[in-house]
DNA sequence: TCTGGTGTACTAGTATCATAGTGCACTCGA
DNA sequence: TCGAGTGCACTATGATACTAGTACACCAGA
């Protein structure tokens, strides 16, 4: 063991590409700090197999990661997560401004106001049982 | 300006089929009030040409809409919003708690919890001018 | 009846995604 | 040297999405 690295979890009913659902869970899993500058990813026959998808599918995926400079690859040896430091350091934030404005958007587009959604989200926070307030 | 009527957003460069996009606009601008049962949406072939698509994608999303009831077809006529009063009254509040709940998700597989969700929501509500909440 | 607008159906082609299978170059360790 | 494991390249197939173009059936109004 200890080989159990890193197992994304993919939605085949989803409209998004499988190849970039895999890049979008190793981003979340480095800005997570899951996965850190040098640590090596799954082999792609590997993650083939754990993901129950083609190889040349995740063979995809590496190829997208190589490109956005996420991971450096070494031939015969494996992939790697990029050392970036500084890009890595500002992925959490990135990420979670894309998903707030994201969703923001999506609720102007229904008629929510400030208010409304700041109510929703409290709501939700609290009877979810969310930020560690543990509530009776 | 009785011939506006409705034209959706769409993104080409999403991975989201435009036909799907197409129904999720309208299903927003039900959702938002902004089209009521009854309503005449544009015809295909007009729709076609101001969201700038094929004819035959629209026509895939008026077929799509029609088998999840939210459109009612009267050939020669056109397709008119279905009359569907208590669907369309809990539409609202299903697409808020989708949205909501997608957002959630994605924050906490980035390692955020409830306070620091709630806190990021109400520093860009107020920083964005949010929802004419005069704060005080 | 004719005309124009509507929804609908059909064929065809292109591009993307995912799968399937094969082969090769490279690195490491025995 | 050899073998195992790695990334990488290549061809082929099938499904889906989108585009392109055409044709037909229905309805309303002149």
């Amino acid at each position: 063991m200890g080989g159990r690295g890193f197992t994304p979890r993919l939605d085949f009913t989803s409209t998004r590409p499988i190849y970039l659902q895999i890049v979008d869970e190793v981003r979340r899993a480095i800005a997570r700090g899951e996965l850190r500058p040098g640590d090596r990813l799954p082999s792609q026959r590997d993650l083939a197999v754990q993901a129950r998808v083609n190889p040349n599918t995740v063979q995809r995926a590496y190829r997208e990661m190589e490109l956005l400079n996420m991971t450096e690859t070494v031939r015969g040896e494996g992939t790697f997560v990029a050392q970036n430091p500084v890009l890595i350091r500002s992925l959490r934030a990135e990420m979670a401004q894309e998903a707030l404005q994201q969703f923001l958007q999506e609720m102007r587009a229904l008629g929510f106001d400030g208010s409304e959604i700041r109510a929703l989200v409290d709501q939700a926070l609290t009877g979810d049982g969310g930020g560690g307030a543990s509530r009776g």
